[in-house]
DNA sequence: GCATGATGCGAACACCGTTCGCAAGGTGGT
DNA sequence: ACCACCTTGCGAACGGTGTTCGCATCATGC
């Protein structure tokens, strides 16, 4: 599924091993299995040279260093994600169902989104997003400066929310020990003292429902009301 | 170096350096002024014991490891923040007065903010902010989970401005590389074949507007008009 | 005086990102 | 055919990281 432009000289026959022949593409590719399967911390030059079977050197000669290949692994996934058509008649069913489907894809890659939330988006893969969600705001109608700002803000909340959820998710085969801390974080809520902390006491059933509550979608409800109110200018 | 005639009883008194005792907040201490000069990860437990005339293990004495070390320091910076008391006549006032405070002292120690990212919030600190957001939202009268969300939505929105924020300003005395990235993020967006990205190009300039716009209160009013009309339930 | 526990800390371990320098292989010019 | 040259692979090493081990040293209770 890598190689699916054409391939004249490649006839190398490895006999001995079915070496990938070692190309950013087969980097990326190694780097963005292990970020699925044990997170971005997983990702060493040597834990992806190993995975090739080569050692941490070769890695920069297709690389300039670690933060690349993390960008390159971050626009592979987000190329994955499918940009709804801006309609006329509406605008916040696209902008939800973007919204939601960037969270998505961020999600399927485990913590992925630490690398989004590390540095400003470059690439194809963030600007055909950005492309889309100006597309949606101006064909609503939403004057340019709300345009603006508007997905600056979305980003950084969807960005922000990836994160969030996936650090508190147990990364897989990890020491579960992630949700041990997170019952814990519970406990100590739940037994503050009542005299110092009412509020929080008589919200402690409300507070940590472990249901199937979507708090991204009620955020981003809140944050596409607001938006409405601005239309006008 | 050695000295081979017996020292007979090694004058503990450090009468030549004022050495503060080693303890856990002179560590904490230590620490969150690394944070303030440098950042976060200028908070290395070797420098943190240079900074203390000692070595490495001798932290470990006082503190179970890096994690809880850092965790230390965003408590007590959490604990700069004043809260506002809640107005039965406005509630916008004192949640907007708090989130803007919690993201003033978070910017006011550099990234810190990537610790409070980096797990959940525990702490006697945190609980104060959070029990400050409830007592503001349930004086409002907002249902109880309503309330819930709202805390952790606005919550997550804060700290999230506050680490982008943080992260696109020079480090202080940083290389100013950071700065320069920034101009090249600009210079991409700017010069996207005009084709593909017709809204982006048409926006450039209001997308990389370098102007005293406060995005944060901006999201953060779309945030409350929208949680303004789940008043009722 | 002496056992005991807490504290300080030099040394080391296992990693990490990155660089250096050299060997191997293909390519083009002569 | 020869050689110069450039790209690619990679073993070895450097400096840095978090953390642990084991031994001194100290304060205290008995």
């Amino acid at each position: 599924m890598i190689n699916s432009g054409a391939e004249p000289p490649a006839r190398r026959r490895r006999s001995t091993r079915p070496k990938p022949a070692l190309t950013q593409q087969a980097i990326v590719a190694v780097a963005l299995d292990l970020v699925d399967r044990a997170g971005v911390d997983a990702v060493t030059m040597r834990s992806v040279a190993d995975a090739l079977g080569t050692g941490p050197a070769s890695i920069y000669r297709h690389v300039t260093g670690k933060d690349e290949l993390l960008e390159l692994v971050l626009d592979r996934v987000l190329a994955e994600v499918a940009v709804p058509p801006p309609d006329p008649e509406d605008w916040r069913g696209p902008l939800i169902a973007l919204a939601r489907e960037v969270r998505r894809v961020l999600l399927a890659h485990n913590d992925i989104a630490a690398v989004a939330m590390s540095g400003p988006p470059v690439g194809d893969s963030p600007a055909h997003i950005a492309e889309a969600l100006l597309a949606i705001l101006r064909t609503a109608g939403f004057p340019d400066e709300v345009c603006a700002w508007a997905v600056d803000r979305l980003s950084l909340y969807v960005t922000a929310d990836a994160l969030d959820t996936a650090r508190q998710r147990a990364p897989h085969d990890g020491p579960e020990a992630v949700q041990r801390r997170w019952a814990a974080v519970a406990q100590y809520y739940r037994h503050l003292p009542a005299d110092r902390f009412p509020h929080t006491v008589a919200l402690r059933d409300a507070l940590f429902v472990a249901g199937p509550v979507d708090r991204f979608t009620l955020g981003l409800e809140l944050f596409l009301d607001g938006l409405a109110s601005r239309r006008g200018g």
